[in-house]
DNA sequence: AAAACCCGTTGACCTCCATCAATGTGCGCT
DNA sequence: AGCGCACATTGATGGAGGTCAACGGGTTTT
């Protein structure tokens, strides 16, 4: 099956049921009568790698949260480089901040694994918030954790090494960060994860080299953490507080 | 007169009126009623050149908002770097994604010239959010507003050059954005706006004098752009859309 | 099976920036 | 005024990362 790059999803426009808008933990603590008016305001959507959600500088975006899949937003400039500003998984959301402030969406975005999505409309979600204050503290929070991880994010970029970011990303990926070492897999391909980083891919492949002298191997997709302390100590880790 | 670095501000701890608070642009828009109820848990403070409003790491800490003077924020690793991550004035704010999340505070505030902020009070806000639907828009708005200016410096910090960054900067505190030439004095010195575009002094002289080729003249804290769509053009803006 | 790709790695080279050190240039002080 | 201190600039050097090019090992194509 050939299909070229669409600018939306490419079928199934239904609705979400309650019970699914629920599971998404941005809406875990609403109650049934707010989900319902939500659910009528939202869309599922399936887009495959490549496909476009937005594109940067479009007005009107909705509000989409993801279900299943990886999303990258990425910022193009005039000329022509593009940076990724970050990756996301369940149980991220993008277009937030364009649906409140109602400018034009600072960054394009696009799947990077099939993925599915629950689009919100826009005006309809500023509709609700005004007599829903629940809906809004939820919001309000969702907002707060993201400037947290971009404030983290321009840190790391102000003072860290590639090399230092990449020890970073990777004991976030670690699933028990209190034993000594782990296995883990890469979510994405390296070169979308060089530039998540802010860096080449060549560069990459040497932060992985100098990453081996700390206890990290690497074999393709898969890693293997074998001294987190060390790892933890090298890449001068500052996430709490 | 001398003074030991106060970790509050030094004096008069006294409640703002409803017309100071609506002067704030983040509360323009609120009735009378959530004004009143507003002024009830907020405090104006005064804080001299070096106090620190918030240190890293804080709990419960309050939502300040500028009413004169500037207020740097940065973090500092565990190596003793520090990195500064926005410079606020007027009519910016500090400590609502701490007050919203109630996790420690990211980055410590200090004050770097004399500075009047309005204190509102953490947890009475959280509880005003409650049933004031229109604070709780006035708030979403303002942290998506936040949220932008996050995503562009993380995309300036991954693919420009300090040069390019400093007249990015440049371009954003002139005047008349239309006109060829603008004359501007810098907010404060050099060492921090170093600090707050991501290099050291040093290389922020050089960027200074890089620019100089571009039509940029200085003198001190003055500066004149004598050729602003050169300059455009050089920093390759991103601004808009 | 060979060809054509795509991803990832490695090497050579050069740019940008941090660092260290020395020197200017204000600006407040008594 | 003249002293002292903080801010600011300039030079020399080394390290981190971008760029260009070549190459290895997969997978897909024909």
């Amino acid at each position: 099956m050939e299909h070229q790059p669409a600018a939306f999803g490419e079928q199934d426009a239904l609705r979400p049921t309650v019970a699914q808008l629920r599971e998404l933990t941005i809406f875990a603590r609403l109650e049934d009568r707010v989900l319902t008016r939500l659910a009528g305001i939202s869309e599922l959507r399936s887009f495959d790698t490549g496909d476009r959600l937005f594109a940067q500088g479009e007005m009107d975006v909705t509000f989409c949260v993801l279900v299943s899949g990886q999303v990258s937003f990425f910022r193009t400039a005039p000329d022509g480089t593009v940076t990724v500003v970050d990756v996301l998984q369940p149980p991220g959301h993008i277009g937030l901040q364009a649906v409140l402030t109602q400018m034009p969406i600072l960054t394009g975005a696009a799947a990077v694994a099939p993925t599915r999505v629950i689009q919100i409309d826009g005006a309809g979600l500023r509709a609700l918030l005004q007599d829903e204050p629940s809906l809004a503290s939820g919001l309000l929070l969702a907002e707060a954790m993201d400037f947290r991880s971009l404030v983290l994010q321009v840190c790391d970029l102000k003072l860290r090494t590639t090399a230092q970011r990449l020890g970073h990303y990777l004991l976030e990926l670690a699933p028990d960060q209190s034993s000594r070492s782990a296995t883990l897999r890469l979510p994405f391909d390296k070169r979308l994860l060089a530039a998540r980083l802010g860096c080449r891919q060549e560069n990459l492949s040497r932060a992985f080299a100098t990453l081996r002298e700390q206890g990290v191997e690497t074999r393709g997709a898969r890693v293997v953490l074998h001294d987190i302390p060390r790892l933890r100590n090298y890449a001068v880790a500052f996430d709490g507080p």
